[in-house]
DNA sequence: CAGTTAGACGAACAGCGTTCGTGTTACGAA
DNA sequence: TTCGTAACACGAACGCTGTTCGTCTAACTG
């Protein structure tokens, strides 16, 4: 039944543990760490054994966004608290794709996620939203809507949460922006100009919740009217 | 005043023309084909000499972004009509951003668009919103959000709206997913099921409308009770 | 006409994803 | 127990990538 290993010291290769290897590297080193390369590196083999047990990169990429969306359970529809149970759901997406930086990042470059967890995310979600009563077109839509944001969110939001972007070239994008601003005549970016502050990573949960409890209430008025 | 060329055919490289040159390249043969080296070959010259008038590849990508997003003019904010006004903002920004197939993953690697047109299309966003009665902490949520939205659905969008997606691929990994749902006891995935029809090219469209439409229609309850 | 400098560009570096061919191991059958 | 086989391990190589260095040329400035 089980193969044991090679040589004694050394764990036996697997998908799951060349995944896991990827996403600690992810975690411990960034983005551009995780290379075929460096993920064979750390599991002491040269670059061509990985191929044994993933396609490509591609496929890597997708199993590590698949692993990080494994978790549950999800919660028993109830229409009368279906909204906040959506929300939870989103919410608990958004933790998974910010738990490892860099993993919201893989998660765009797939076009359609057809991980097991990530239809049991989906599924979850469809159900949460037809025990609120849209029909099934309206909870497909707005589901794909939800997802797209919380992914979009999770992106742009992990970045400043971790280490991963530079700190200081943000800085200095910043001020490059207000510099050019300000190069035009008083009054030609009125808004604008104060945007800075308002998109720190204190205002984060803020702005997500804004959007989803938009969202969301807007669903609510339009459950019936179907 | 003018530094004519080097040899009498050869256009004088210039930032301007780098970029479209990759704008072409983007168009005519796919993201792959936009690297450093493709671009001066179809510029007739070597990678290096693209140094001269960019970055690296990064502002290059920004450059390319920035320069799809150049249009207008902008409306003048009407109160009365600030919804219809967001909405063909939003429209124009995802017609730019699916104009050439691969602008939008590119315009997804760039954390915070600081280009002319980009800050220009964000500035007119925020005086609709705030002709719409929205304070600017508000608008500036709320714009983010749909900004986000509509880059993300650009990106999902763009994909097999040209060829840039492999439709054969993506027809097989559908089947491979009603595969998996259909390998559970049934009724595990009663509404993921019949998903697959609902995400047509047809379909993106109307997705996108009742996306911005009900987060609009919530924002114009929100106007007034701030 | 001399001096300076901005741009063009060939060559090279380190790293990438992926493939090929060969080695090695462990299991099932005889 | 021995042999055949199939699966996995993996070194080496291919063609590509972004970027840098040093050189060389051409045009503007004084």
């Amino acid at each position: 039944m089980s193969r044991p290993r090679r040589r004694a010291e050394k764990p036996v290769l697997s998908q799951e543990l060349v995944v896991k290897t990827a996403l600690d590297l992810l975690a411990a080193e960034g983005l551009d760490a995780v290379s075929m390369r460096r993920v064979a590196q750390a599991l002491e083999t040269g670059p061509a054994s990985l191929y044994a047990h993933v396609a490509n990169k591609e496929e890597l990429h997708e199993l590590m966004v698949d692993h990080v969306l494994a978790f549950g359970p999800f919660p028993e529809p109830d229409p009368a608290r279906w909204v906040e149970q959506a929300k939870d759901l989103l919410r608990e997406n958004v933790r998974a794709l910010t738990s490892v930086p860099g993993i919201a990042k893989i998660a765009w470059a797939i076009a359609v996620p057809v991980g097991a967890n990530a239809l049991q995310q989906a599924e979850a979600m469809l159900a949460v939203l037809r025990a609120g009563g849209l029909d099934l077109k309206r909870a497909l839509y707005a589901a794909d809507a939800l997802w797209l944001y919380a992914k979009a969110f999770a992106y742009e939001g992990a970045g400043w949460q971790h280490g991963d972007i530079d700190l200081a070239e943000q800085e200095e994008r910043g001020k490059r922006m207000v510099e050019y601003m300000t190069s035009f005549p008083p009054g030609t970016f009125p808004n604008l100009l104060g945007a800075g502050e308002h998109f720190t990573e204190e205002t984060a949960r803020e702005r997500f919740e804004f959007a989803i409890d938009l969202f969301l209430s807007g669903l609510m008025r339009v459950q019936d009217g179907s």
